[in-house]
DNA sequence: AAAAGTATGTGGTTATAACCACAAAAATGT
DNA sequence: ACATTTTTGTGGTTATAACCACATACTTTT
């Protein structure tokens, strides 16, 4: 085990590699291997291992009645996932997870951690963990919010406007192509497409690629 | 200041009524008043308090560009709000805190509370916090994932199916009255009265009031 | 018990987005 | 540089939900 690493890693900010060690004598910590597409876990299920990703990327997805799969999120390298299910005894996973790739997982068991006494490693990890918590709440707030508008422009547009804040000053970067939006606003891509050139032409907005441009005309309605 | 209610309030669980005063002590509590419809928080402030309702009711809601409100969900007497972007320096709110009706809130500087060191209380209020927000993280997560089907009949029968594990056997009773159940589901109340007409013609699910029953016809499409 | 207010169901119309199919463009691998 | 695969844009059609208006049922108040 790379305690090292680990001790890098956002979830065990202010730790050593000493207190990785504890952990891990603990029995708290342990480090799995997965193959591409194979399952981590899965719908259903209970897990009390908060999931990080060492290398490699694992997809969070869900199939609906109809076998339907969409993704929910990709978990990239020094990331979290699981960690809601993990810290709710009792609480199934309403989600699959499944290595995107060839990848490594760590896994921390959150019982441990909870039943850590007073330890400087242990409220440090509890305070990491609040605030990647925080972060993934925050997230899914938004989203409800761009998607709580009936139209795609409207969902559209407030997703932009959301994004402008980070990059400043004229361009906005999104991290998803055309199919991984669509998703993400949960609309078809196709009419997703024909939205946005409906708002070029109208010069509300531009875009190349994954490259969107706001124009500010006032008002935001059809 | 109620230290013995306050400790029992979950998000004090594990503290006695000192480790209450401890923190008061700190500076890290206060208690103020709202009257009904009075601001507590407004969309795009800051705030390193997390919220805690001692009596009354927060609705925690927001204005798109029309102006036109929705409520994202309601916080009772000893629930919690806001603790996502206390904990989060420097995120703006998405959302603004109003409170219902004439409303008692506790405020937990988020900061103290991360800042202070490994003191029994402090780790117990933490732990409280992460299982706080992984709730949130599910409920969350779950009306995505309704919210992801198209249609209204999708949205709400992905619904029901969730609740039902509540409340097995039978009755499936939800918390919401006709309009609340369209909003949470992000459809039109009308249509939504008029698909669940459909639905119960179809004999694929039967309801009266707030109280619903689904038939397990084996599939769930159209 | 009547009245006022609120919640719910229903019909009809229209806007909108899903869906399908395909062409064009871009990215990727060899 | 070419072939192959993936991504993106566009047209046309259809299903669906939003929207509006109103009647009915249910609550709450006085």
């Amino acid at each position: 085990m790379n305690y090292k690493l680990i001790s890098f890693l956002p979830l065990f900010y202010g730790c050593t590699e000493d207190d990785v060690k504890f952990f891990e004598k603990l029995g708290a910590l342990e480090e799995k291997k997965y193959f591409k597409d194979e399952y981590i876990l899965r719908e259903g299920c209970m897990t009390k291992d908060i999931g990080i990703v060492l290398s490699g990327s694992v997809r969070v997805e869900r199939a609906d009645i109809n076998g339907q799969r969409t993704v929910l999120g990709i978990t990239g390298a020094g990331e979290v996932f699981a960690e809601a299910y993990a810290c709710l005894e009792g609480m199934p996973m309403l989600v699959d997870a499944v290595a995107n790739e060839d990848s490594t997982v760590l896994q921390l068991a959150a019982d441990k951690l909870f039943s850590l006494g007073d330890r400087r490693a242990g409220s440090a990890v509890l305070k990491n963990l609040i605030k990647i918590s925080a972060e993934k709440n925050v997230r899914l707030s938004a989203r409800g919010i761009h998607t709580s508008y009936k139209t795609i422009r409207g969902r559209l547009l407030s997703y932009l406007v959301s994004q402008r804040s980070f990059s400043e000053e004229g361009d906005i970067v999104i991290p998803f192509d055309r199919q991984q939006l669509a998703d993400y606003l949960g609309v078809d891509r196709s009419a997703l497409s024909k939205e946005i050139g409906r708002l070029k032409k109208l010069g509300v907005i531009d875009c190349r690629k994954n490259i969107f441009r706001l124009y500010k005309t006032g008002h935001f309605a059809p």
